[in-house]
DNA sequence: AAACTTAGTGTAAAAAATACACTTACTAAA
DNA sequence: TTTAGTAAGTGTATTTTTTACACTAAGTTT
C-alpha cells in the first residue's frame, strides 16, 4: 500500500568517548565493506544499528555499546536526532547501504547518544555491525561514513557544555584518581589550560569526589592523593 | 520479509508555547476521534504528525507549525527524540491509532521540538491532523494522549534553560514592548518573581533587545519605554 | 646529597549577583 | 485643577563568585 508516511529506517549512533590520560579519544568502527568493495580500505563510523522490533531507544543505545564493548551501567546521553534525507544519499555510502540494508534507499533517521567508558576497561573487537573497532585521537578524526563527523562534532559540544558545569566526565577516569588527572582530563576535553589551584578549589566543592585516604603509588615524584567519583 | 529490524514511525512532536500577556499557554489540539468514539469528548493532544517521504525532521516540525498557524519561520528547536515502545501501548490510545494509523501497533519513535510564537499572531484551526485546536494555560494542562504531558515537562525544563540564559524567550512579545513586559514572561515561564532594577540591567546588557525612541500608548499609567529584539 | 618532578597550598583583586526604596509620568476621578 | 492611583524608572552598598598568581613539600633517581 502507497502511503504519503515514510517508511524510515531509525538507527542509533553512539559517539564512545574514552581517555587514555593524554588524550581524548572517540570508538570508531570499521564499517564491513560490500563484496565488490573488499579490495578498499575500509571506511569508518561510529558504531550504530537499526533499533530492534519493540526495543527502545535507550535500549539500543545501551545494547550497541554493550556488544562493542562489553560494558554495562555505562554513562550514555542521548543529545540529538538527525534526519535531513540527504544524510544517507551520498555517493560514498552507497555501496555499503546496497549491501547491507534491506531497504538501501529508505530514510534513515538516527538518534544520536554519547557515553564515557574508560579506555582500560574496553578491549576493542570486532561485533555483528563492525568488522573491526578501534580508538582514534580526537584530533585525529579522519573523514567517515555518512553525517558522522557532524555528529561526532555535535556530541564534543555537549560534552563540554557539560564539563563547563562540573556535572560529567569522571566516568572517563579510573576508579582512583587525582586531582592533576582530572584536570589534564577537563583541559584535554576544553582544549584550554585551566589554572591548578581554582581548579582544585572548585573540584573540592563537589560532594561527589570524595577524598580516600590513600596515595598515587608507582610515581617517580611527589604522590597525589587519591579521590573517587560517587555519582549522586 | 521478516525483519530483526523494526518498522518503525516516525513522528514529530511540537510543544508550541504561547504567551498572553499574562500567563504561558500551549496550543494543543483535539484529536479527531475515532467513528465509534465521536460521542465520547476529544482526546487533547499536543500537534504531531508522521514525518513524510524524504522530509527532514526541522521541515516536518516547520510544516506542522505553518499547517496550524499559518506562521513561517518561526523559532523551533529540537530538544528530545522519545522512542520507548510502550509510549503507544496505554489502552487509551488504541482507538484512535487502530483509526487513523496504518500501521497501529507499529513503534513510534517521535522527535520533539518546542516553539515560541506570539498568540496574537495565531489563528488556532482545524488542520488535517486536527478537528480543532486550542490554546490552553500552562498550569491547566490535562491529561493528554500519549506520552505528551511527559513530553511538554521536558519542553518546558528546557526552555527554561534558555530564558535562564537570557538566550530566548523574546520571541513571544509583540514586535515592541516593555521591560516591564519581558519580566512578567520570564516570570511566568521560570514560575518566581525577579528584581525589577537587577532584571533591567541584565536585558539592558544584551545588544540584541534595542531601545526605540517611543512609549507604550493606551495605558493608564506612566507609560513604559519601548524595545524591540533583533535576533543577532 | 643533589637534582628532578609533580603535589599541594592562600590571598588579594576584580567581576558578577543580590538586596533594597523612592521619585516620575501619566490617567482618571473628584 | 487638584488629588489619587498606577506602573515606570533609577543607584548604591553588600555579598558571592571568579580570577590571577608563586612558593614549599614529598617523593624518586642519579
Amino acid at each position: 500500500m502507497e502511503s504519503r508516511y515514510a517508511k524510515i529506517n531509525v538507527s542509533v549512533d553512539n559517539v564512545i568517548f574514552g581517555w587514555d590520560g593524554e588524550h581524548l579519544n572517540i570508538l570508531l568502527i570499521e564499517q564491513k565493506r560490500a563484496p565488490k568493495n573488499v579490495h578498499l580500505s575500509p571506511r569508518l563510523a561510529i558504531p550504530g544499528d537499526l533499533v530492534l522490533v519493540e526495543e527502545g531507544l535507550d535500549d539500543a543505545a545501551n545494547r550497541i555499546l554493550k556488544e562493542l564493548t562489553k560494558l554495562e551501567g555505562i554513562y550514555l546521553r542521548q543529545f540529538e536526532a538527525f534526519g535531513d534525507p540527504s544524510r544517507v544519499k551520498e555517493e560514498k555510502d552507497q555501496d555499503w547501504l546496497k549491501a547491507f540494508r534491506e531497504d538501501p534507499d529508505a530514510h534513515v533517521i538516527t538518534v544520536a547518544y554519547f557515553s564515557l567508558v574508560r579506555m582500560d576497561l574496553v578491549n576493542p573487537e570486532a561485533s555483528s555491525f563492525a568488522s573491526n573497532t578501534l580508538w582514534v585521537e580526537m584530533h585525529n578524526i579522519p573523514d567517515l561514513a555518512f553525517d558522522h563527523n557532524r555528529i561526532i562534532d555535535k556530541a564534543l559540544r555537549r560534552l563540554r557544555q557539560n564539563v563547563e558545569q562540573k556535572s560529567i566526565g569522571f566516568e572517563l577516569l579510573p576508579e582512583k584518581f587525582t586531582l592533576t588527572q582530572i584536570q589534564s582530563l577537563y583541559e584535554a576535553i576544553l582544549d584550554k589550560k585551566l589554572d591548578k589551584r581554582n581548579f582544585r578549589k572548585s573540584i573540592k566543592k563537589l560532594d561527589t569526589i570524595i577524598p580516600l585516604n590513600e596515595k598515587q603509588v608507582g610515581v617517580t615524584h611527589k604522590p597525589g592523593q587519591l579521590f573517587e567519583y560517587k555519582p549522586s
